[in-house]
DNA sequence: TAAGTCAAGTGGACTT
DNA sequence: AAGTCCACTTGACTTA
């Protein structure tokens, strides 16, 4: 099954839909973002969210049509193994047959998972959708979904670990700007109650200080429709 | 071979 | 109850 796979370039995609690639090769833009993601620094911001739908739905058209004889693997229920393209070609022949078959002819003793490795086109579809909007509503995520060749789970889950890794690399780069000193010193902290009595003037009361941006912008999952991350930088203030 | 990456698994919280 | 979220964890896989 491995080899049972319709190889197509990046360059295919950059050669027939061009205009979805804007300035800058799918190279440059997808290797950088890898390489900003590594460093833990910020993956490529918002690119103008104008048009970018309509960009979207061209190349999402440019995958069908390039990618739709490349899964060799029937989607399952599970959603798994589907999309087993490796992101190199010397990956590809180091694919094990394995990958496909979650389970074989003994279900129960060969317990194997197996980990999909979406194709590099899928990655930046999806990279791209995720600059643009961080949550899908459930028509968006099945376009998507069936645009990429991957099941709706797989969207989801990618959307979900995404979302994580984000945040993660966020609180990373804070704690990396933060001053040690102020990560771990001695507060002198005011006793407010003693003996049942109170020991302070309420305007003596610091006012709460401003939380971190990913504490701000907690937790709307169903409010699909304020969809700040379009508009740049307000509410979310630039997550990455 | 250890460390890093990443899709998927798990579990609790929440909304509809 | 179903579905989705976050916050991890797990296990397969890659890379230095």
């Amino acid at each position: 099954m491995a080899n049972n796979r319709t190889s197509f370039s990046i360059h295919n995609i950059l050669n027939q839909g061009h205009e979805c690639g804007k300035n800058g090769s799918f190279d440059e833009e997808y290797e950088g973002e890898k390489r900003t993601q590594d460093s833990g620094s910020s993956v490529p911001v918002n690119r103008g969210a104008e048009s970018a739908q309509t960009r979207i739905s061209s190349c999402v058209l440019v995958l069908e049509s390039l990618s739709s004889d490349q899964h060799s693997c029937e989607e399952e229920s599970t959603g798994e193994d589907n999309s087993l393209e490796r992101r190199h070609d010397h990956e590809m022949d180091q694919q094990k047959p394995q990958s496909c078959s979650f389970e074989d002819s003994n279900p129960k003793s060969s317990k194997k998972r197996s980990r999909a490795a979406f194709s590099h086109a899928q990655v930046y579809e999806l990279e791209r959708r995720f600059n643009l909007q961080r949550y899908l509503s459930g028509p968006e995520r099945a376009d998507l979904a069936g645009a990429l060749k991957l099941t709706e789970t797989q969207v989801k889950i990618w959307f979900q670990n995404r979302r994580y890794k984000t945040k993660r690399r966020q609180m990373a780069a804070e704690l990396a700007t933060t001053p040690t000193t102020t990560l771990a010193k001695r507060v002198a902290v005011k006793v407010l109650v003693r003996n049942d009595q109170r020991q302070y003037n309420t305007e003596d009361l610091p006012s709460p200080s401003v939380p971190p941006l990913y504490q701000s912008f907690p937790y709307y999952p169903y409010m699909f429709c304020f969809q700040p991350w379009i508009s740049g930088n307000t509410l979310s203030g630039g997550m990455y």
